[in-house]
DNA sequence: CTGAAAGCGCTTACAG
DNA sequence: CTGAAAGCGCTTACAG
C-alpha cells in the first residue's frame, strides 16, 4: 500500500491535519514542526495522493486537450506536436498536467469531452481546431466550462476566448504578393468547408483578387477532399488544361510538396511554370527543391497563448472573452517567380 | 455544484449504494429499479465524478505517456504523433485516458514520473524512448510500477516489457543492400550515444561491413550532435574530401532530406554520386527528389503493441516481461544507385 | 434485491 | 500553533 498522510503523521508525531498544513506550507505551523514533518516525509518517500486532493479542493490542475480526429493521418502534420510544445511549456511552468483526447470520430470526441467536464477530470479545455459545425464548442459554452480555442470559432466568437492568426488578412497579403509578381491566374488549393481556417484563407484570397479586379474562376478553387481522393489526377488536369494557373496558394506545406511532385511528373517546373506559396513553414521547407515560400504561422505561440488564456479563464471564470491574434509572416524562398504580363 | 450520486438517489427514491450499483450494472439490482435510477440520471444529466471513483477503486484508467524532452524540436519528427495515434487507438477501445508528460529536461521528466506514480495519477506508463542512462526506467523498475518501453532498454532488458524493431538486423540488411549495389565506402550518419536505437543501428551497420570484409572507417561515422551544430559544413567536408563515401545510411528521413539539400549545393547528385537510405518512411518520402528509399518501421504498430502490453501489465501485474518485435521493411525508391566496382 | 455504514486520502472550518 | 471532526463523491463488504 502507498504511504499516506497518516503514516507521516504517526512518524512525525503530529496529526494528519498538521501534515496537510506543512504540505501546503501553511505559515501558522512552526518551523520546528515543519522540519520534523518534512523529515518524516523524506524518510518514507511520501507523495500526496492526487485524486484525494483533487476531490476535496475541486481542482485537478490539468488541461484537457482536444485534438481533431486522431484516427486519420492528420497528425502527421507537424501542427500538432508544435502546438503541444507551446502548451506544455506553460503547463509545466504552472505545474499543470495534460490530459489528451483519444476520440476518432466527432461523436467519440463529444462523449470524451462530456466525461472530462462532468467527471471533473480537467479544469479547462483547449480545442485544437475550429469547425463550422461543432457540438463540442456549443456544449462547453452551455456548461460555462473554461475553454479556449485555437482557431476562429465559426459561431459565438464574441463569447469565446480564442487565439488565431488573422487568416483572412494574411492570405490576402500572400495573394497580393503573387499578384504583384504579375500573376493573374491564381489557384487556391485545399479548402475544406468544415475547417474555419480554410474558409478564412479562401476569403482572403478572394478579397485580394477582387481588389485587383481579377474575376474569380471557380475551377481554380480545389477542395481538400478532391485532393485526397484524386490529387494527382486533379493537379494534372488543372495544370495541363486550358488557361492553367500560373500560381497557387496552397493550404499547407505538405500539400504543396505533393503538388510539386505531381507537377514534376508533367515536366512542369516550380517556380518557372507555376509559383506556389503555402502555409506552416515546416522545418523541411527550406530544404525542398525549390525551397518553399511559406507562411510561418507561429504554431508554438498559438499554443502558448491558448494555454495562457485558459489559465486565466480557470483562475478568473468571470473574465471577459478575448481574442488574441498571433502574427503570421511569409518567409520568402524560391517557389515563386515573376511573370511577364500577358 | 455538480450533480452527485445522492441527487440521483433522492430523485429515484433509492439509496446511494443502489445508484452506484446500477452504474456498475450490478446484476443483483432489479430491472425495475435500474430503469428508475437511469431515468433519474438522464433527467439530472448525471455523470460520475472520476476522482472519487478512482480514489476508492484505486485505478485511474489512464496511461501516462512519457515523451523525450518536449523542449526541443524533436517533436516535429512525425514519430511522436504517429505513435500516439497507435496508443490512442487501444486506449479508446479500453476506455482509458491519456496523460502526457510535459517535462523539458531529464530532471523535470523524472520528477513528473515520480508524481504520476506516487500521486496515483496513472495506472501505468509508456516510455516513448530508450536512453543509455535513464533514471526513469530504473525508478519504475524499483517501484515495480507497470510500464512498457518503446525501444530496447539499455540495461535490465530481460526484466522489462518492451516493443521495438530489430534495429540491428534491419540496419544490417539495409547496409547489405547498399553493399550489394557495389558500394564499399559507406557512411553512417546520425549516431547518438545516448539513444539506444541509434546505437543498435550503428551496430547493424558495422556487422554488415564486417561480413563483407570492409574495414571500418571512423571518419564515415558522424554523430547527430555534429550534424545539429555544424551539419552543412560536415557534409561538405565529408563529400568533397578524399575518398568520399558513395553511400550513406542516415538515421532518419528528416536528416536525409537535409543532407540531400546540402549535397545539391555542392552539385553532388543523389543518387548518382551518393546513395542514401534512411529510416521512418515519412509521408513525404515518396514526394522528395529523389523519392527516398526508406525503412518503414511501422510506428503506428509500435504504439499499438506498447499500449497492449501495458494493459496486460496493468491487468496482470505478475505476468512475465516480454519483448515484441515489430517488423520493419525497407521501401525501395530512388535514392540509391548501383555503382561499378572500382 | 436493497440499505446503512465504513472507508479511500486528503483539506479545512472550528475550537482551543 | 495544533488537533478532532466533518466532508469531498464515490464503492463495497456486511446484513437483512
Amino acid at each position: 500500500m502507498a504511504i499516506t498522510i497518516k503514516d507521516v503523521a504517526r512518524i512525525a508525531q503530529v496529526s494528519p491535519s498538521t501534515v496537510s498544513r506543512v504540505i501546503a506550507n501553511n505559515p501558522r505551523i512552526s518551523e520546528e514542526t515543519k522540519r520534523r514533518v518534512r523529515e518524516a516525509m523524506d524518510e518514507l518517500g511520501y507523495h500526496p495522493n492526487f485524486q484525494a486532493r483533487s476531490l476535496v479542493v475541486k481542482s485537478t490542475k490539468t488541461f484537457g486537450i482536444i485534438m481533431p480526429n486522431s484516427a486519420t493521418k492528420v497528425l502527421e502534420n507537424p501542427f500538432f506536436p508544435e502546438v503541444l510544445r507551446g502548451i506544455s511549456l506553460v503547463a509545466r511552468e504552472h505545474r499543470f498536467g495534460i490530459y489528451l483526447s483519444t476520440g476518432a470520430t466527432q461523436d467519440e470526441i463529444y462523449e470524451e469531452v462530456v466525461q472530462m467536464v462532468q467527471g471533473r477530470r480537467v479544469d479547462g479545455i483547449i480545442l485544437l481546431y475550429s469547425k463550422t459545425n461543432d457540438r463540442v464548442m456549443k456544449y462547453l459554452l452551455d456548461e460555462d466550462f473554461p475553454f479556449t480555442v485555437i482557431g476562429r470559432p465559426f459561431v459565438n466568437a464574441e463569447r469565446i476566448t480564442y487565439v488565431d492568426n488573422d487568416n483572412i488578412y494574411t492570405t490576402k497579403q500572400v495573394t497580393k504578393y503573387l499578384i504583384d509578381k504579375g500573376h493573374r491566374r491564381i489557384s487556391f488549393i485545399g479548402v475544406n468547408t468544415e475547417d474555419v481556417f480554410t474558409i478564412d484563407r479562401l476569403e482572403g484570397y478572394k478579397q485580394a483578387l477582387e481588389e485587383a479586379d481579377i474575376s474569380l474562376n471557380e475551377k481554380y478553387i480545389v477542395h481538400e477532399m478532391t485532393m485526397k481522393e484524386n490529387g494527382k489526377q486533379t493537379i494534372l488536369e488543372i495544370l495541363s488544361g486550358h488557361y492553367p494557373p500560373t500560381a497557387m496558394v496552397v493550404i499547407d506545406d505538405f500539400l504543396a510538396i505533393e503538388i510539386i511532385s505531381y507537377a514534376e511528373d508533367l515536366n512542369i517546373n516550380v517556380p518557372d511554370d507555376v509559383s506556389i506559396v503555402s502555409f506552416n513553414n515546416i522545418m523541411l521547407a527550406k530544404h525542398m527543391k525549390p525551397p518553399l515560400t511559406s507562411v510561418d504561422i507561429d504554431i508554438f505561440n498559438l499554443g502558448i497563448e491558448a494555454a495562457n488564456c485558459l489559465l486565466e479563464k480557470i483562475q478568473e471564470p468571470e473574465s471577459l472573452p478575448k481574442r488574441i491574434t498571433i502574427p503570421a509572416k511569409m518567409i520568402e524562398r524560391k517557389s515563386c517567380s515573376k511573370i511577364d504580363s500577358e
